[in-house]
RNA sequence: GCCGCGAUGGCGGAAUUGGUAGACGCGCGGGACUCAAAAUCCCGUAGGGGCAACUCUGUGAGAGUUCGAUUCUCUCUCGCGGCACCA
């Protein structure tokens, strides 16, 4: 007999299915689309492991599933290859970022096609080819064009080791996303797209995506939208007014102070000709440089000086001291404060520099009333705190009169209503090589202009030396050829824009480019992205949840209101697979040395198929798990007691006639309880349910073996195989196809039609009820499953066993759960 | 601190969403085949008690709702992920 060797089955039909373009998408309207998605990778030069292969296995074997139940699947991948890591190899080596990623993305793509997914590579892309990103830069001139691209000189993360800036949220807890090295403050002028404009909707529109609560409550925590009040404020001796924002002014009569940002613009205006002036300069740019290097991690140690200014305050608390503090932020709200003694940061920072506090919110309980008034505890809760005042609020609940203190605020003219978010706007220059040029031209005359659409591309010119100057620019600075050019307006000499885009930007439109990827005239025809978009299913890790999601999002809603396509959101649904860690539940890392590649384990003779299984049944997709060895042997296993029932069994050449037989009827009911419980999971994604159910049908079927008598059964026996190799398709495609092909197919199984099961096989003669005395499971009964309610409870009570725990009793309540139990109550 | 998610045998996990807890797999124990091993196949496997039929306990902890709770509500403990001086 011939065993099972994926060695040799695997890439035999990779080779055909790649030969006859089995994954080929066409716009067929005959046939409803399905938008299947994983995120393109970045071509690292490191080994692929087990846990990138969960992602694609779960697109995969859902594009399969879909293309089996008759949809028109579009299953594409790409190369996100613009970035850092690529430059940074060729300073080290001198490799040229394009020949690395060439030499990358081949061998990436070499093992994706070993573990035998299914893309559409005739649509494959790469974001560093000028056909693809000379559209990145026509966004970029479309952005500009709408006015949401703008160039400001501000104070910027700046990452001393990779020598460029960063977006805010490339700077995790004061250290480059990329490098993990302590990030700067640099003053440059910069690049931006203002998200902002847009923050509203992509809050908004969260509630209507089938994401996970984690990612949207992500997104939700990142735009940080508050709703407060705005206070203006004349500050006294002078002409300067200031406004404050704050989100918990529900005790607003309590404002003793105001606190300003040590970075804020406005503190030098302030403090002009005061004699203190140099001083408390002196001492915010220290707070500054301390906040940004060591930051105030201890909440204990606030620090602060006072301006020698107040303001008059608005609301009739008098004259309030302006002092800088390090807690307060220049960014979020108006960057200044009315503060209280109602938040914990005011409280401590008044008690360590003897400011006056009056606490008007006070606890129900007396006891801590007392305290709060005697200023030793700090009183915060807005929702159950009572006022005290105003006169018009005394004695009420300050979280019930919310809306009312707003209206008396507004109403008397005190303060207006305002909004205020967290996020800012998204920086995009990067003083780099590798990414695309910013399609801009700076003339003496004319100003940053923007690069007419048809001289696109701006190409990025090949250089011999990758090292970054250091001064601020990027090594195209160094390039006369490429700097010296001549203004589109007026025709005077002018420069070229030297930074290149943030490699995020390549990403934030890629899924529409796979719909019209060859299309030269523009970056997708609107007809190709009205078949295909948005993206039915996106599947990718949790670590793209505010980055890429949010910036795809936000690019997304701007071409719909440029009326270039006629959804406002790219992505229906959202999985985010979880992660797979080494069997000692650590992740898995090369510097760890714990991968696990799934290279090594086709060479070991698991094969693919194995692995996939694997990658699915270790547990719920969405949810992490250790990686095990043992596990693969299990799924390996399950795969050679497929391929010993099939091969062995069924094989022979027998008519596919089916046989109505008292004898066929328990393989029948199997077969059509499996289609169904594997088609259920499927739409559900259980997809290690839908395994189990499969393994369950094989063992069933190998004791049906030695149960029934082959040549009579041996019809049905051969549809059993053919639909239990159907539904293993979409997890195990290769063994699956093989011997699929063995009996006697010449048509692909991948695009075979998806089983139906027949509900008639599953209704039981008799079904198994329990019995329940007082909650307890008693007895069973063997009852017809259409037996009235009356019925079964008489055939419970009547039941010997039961009559022992009833017997004598009064029965206080029966009842009958149809199909499952009888319940007693005694 | 805030937000989100979770906790079930020796292990990964299942349970039709309120109805017989532990499917399926791993591991382990026993058996068959074999001169022997591997591979393969079959049986057993939550814990305690009993020769047994059987019986008691059991889904992180405690309360509650219910005839009935792994599932719903509240309080707490622990773990994972994210954000964090955000006024």
């Amino acid at each position: 007999m011939q065993r099972y060797n994926p060695k040799e089955i695997e890439p035999k039909w990779q080779k055909i299915w790649e030969d006859q373009g089995l994954y080929h998408a066409s716009e067929d309207p005959d046939k409803p689309k399905k938008y299947v998605l994983e995120y393109f990778p970045y071509p690292s030069g490191a080994a692929m492991h087990v846990g990138h292969v969960r992602n694609y296995t779960i697109g995969d074997a859902v594009s399969r599933y879909y293309r089996m139940q008759g949809f028109n699947v579009l299953h594409p991948m790409g190369w996100d290859s613009f970035g850092l890591p690529a430059e940074n190899y060729a300073i080290k080596t001198g490799v040229s970022p394009r020949k690395a990623i060439d030499d990358n993305t081949s061998h990436f793509k070499q093992q994706l096609m070993q573990m035998g997914f299914g893309y559409d590579w005739s649509r494959e892309i790469d974001s560093s080819k000028p056909e693809y990103y000379r559209w990145t830069q026509e966004f970029f001139l479309l952005l500009h064009k709408r006015g949401l691209a703008y160039q400001q000189e501000s104070l910027q993360w700046w990452c001393p080791v990779d020598k460029t800036v960063l977006a805010n949220e490339q700077v995790e807890n004061g250290k480059c996303w990329r490098c993990g090295n302590d990030v700067e403050k640099k003053s440059l002028k910069q690049w931006f797209f203002k998200i902002t404009d847009y923050a509203d909707r992509l809050l908004q529109d969260l509630d209507e995506l089938d994401w996970s609560e984690s990612i949207k409550s992500m997104q939700r925590n990142w735009i940080g939208r508050s709703e407060g009040m705005r206070f203006k404020a004349p500050v006294k001796d002078t002409e300067l007014e200031i406004e404050t924002f704050s989100a918990h002014f529900e005790a607003f009569t309590a404002d003793t102070f105001v606190v300003i940002a040590p970075d804020h613009p406005m503190l030098s205006v302030l403090v002009k000709g005061l004699p203190e002036e140099q001083e408390v300069l002196d001492f915010s740019a220290e707070m500054v440089k301390k906040r940004d290097t060591q930051g105030y991690a201890d909440e204990e140690h606030v620090e602060g000086i006072f301006t020698g200014r107040y303001i008059i305050d608005p609301v009739g608390n008098g004259d309030l001291p302006i002092w800088v503090a390090s807690y307060a932020l220049s960014h979020y709200g108006t960057g200044i404060v009315k503060c209280s003694a109602h938040d914990e940061r005011d409280f401590r920072f008044a008690k360590k520099y003897g400011i006056t506090l009056k606490p008007v919110l006070f606890p129900e309980d007396p006891e801590k009333a007392k305290k709060v008034k005697n200023l030793e505890i700090c009183f915060t809760d807005m929702k159950k705190g009572i006022l005290t005042s105003p006169l018009e609020f005394d004695g009420k609940k300050a979280g019930e009169n919310r809306q009312q203190i707003i209206e008396y605020l507004e109403g008397k003219g005190l303060a207006t209503k305002t909004v205020s978010y967290k996020i800012r706007d998204w920086l995009i220059s990067r003083q780099r090589y590798w990414g695309a040029p910013i399609p801009i031209i700076h003339c003496p005359k004319d100003g940053a202009v923007a690069v007419p659409s048809d001289q696109l591309p701006v190409k990025l010119p090949e250089i011999e030396s990758y090292e970054p100057s250091g001064d601020g620019r990027s090594p195209l600075a160094r390039v006369p050829e490429f700097v010296n050019t001549t203004c589109p307006t007026c025709g005077g000499p002018a420069e070229r824009e030297t930074d290149t885009m943030d490699g995020f930007a390549c990403s934030s439109w890629y899924f529409l480019r796979f719909a019209d990827p060859h299309n030269d005239k523009a970056a997708f025809s609107a007809d190709k992205a009205k078949f295909w978009l948005p993206v039915d299913d996106y599947i990718g890790g949790a670590e793209h949840a505010v980055m890429h999601l949010l910036y795809a999002r936000f690019w997304t809603k701007v071409m719909y209101d440029a009326e270039l396509i006629k959804f406002n959101e790219p992505f229906t649904t959202l999985r985010n697979q979880g992660m797979i860690l080494a069997p000692d539940g650590q992740k898995m890392s090369k510097s760890k040395g714990n991968t696990i590649e799934p290279g090594g384990l086709i060479d070991q003779g698991y094969g693919a198929d194995a692995i996939r299984l694997m990658e699915l049944f270790i547990g719920p997709w969405d949810q992490a798990a250790n990686w095990s060895v043992e596990g693969l042997g299990g799924t390996y296993r399950f795969l050679n007691r497929i391929w010993t029932l099939i091969h062995e069994d069924m094989s022979i050449d027998s008519p596919t006639i089916l046989a109505q037989d008292a004898e066929v009827l328990p393989i029948q009911k199997t077969l059509n309880k499996t289609i169904k419980k594997v088609t259920n999971d499927l739409e559900n994604l259980s997809f290690n349910t839908a395994i189990a159910a499969m393994m369950e049908c094989v063992n069933e079927l190998y004791k049906a073996k030695e149960q029934v008598k082959f040549d009579q059964a041996a019809p049905i026996w051969r549809q059993a195989g053919e639909q239990l190799l159907q539904l293993l398709a979409p997890f195990a495609p290769h063994i699956a196809e093989e011997l699929w092909s063995q009996l006697g197919h010449t048509q692909s199984i991948h695009v075979s039609q998806w089983p139906k099961w027949d509900e008639k096989y599953l209704v039981e003669d008799t079904i198994t009820i329990a019995v329940q005395v007082n909650g307890k499971v008693r007895a069973e009964l063997r009852l017809s499953p259409d037996v009235t309610d009356k019925d079964a409870i008489a055939a419970a009570k009547a039941d010997p066993k039961i009559q022992e725990y009833i017997a004598g009793k009064d029965l206080k309540k029966s009842i009958y759960i149809k199909g499952r139990l009888v319940s007693l109550v005694v």
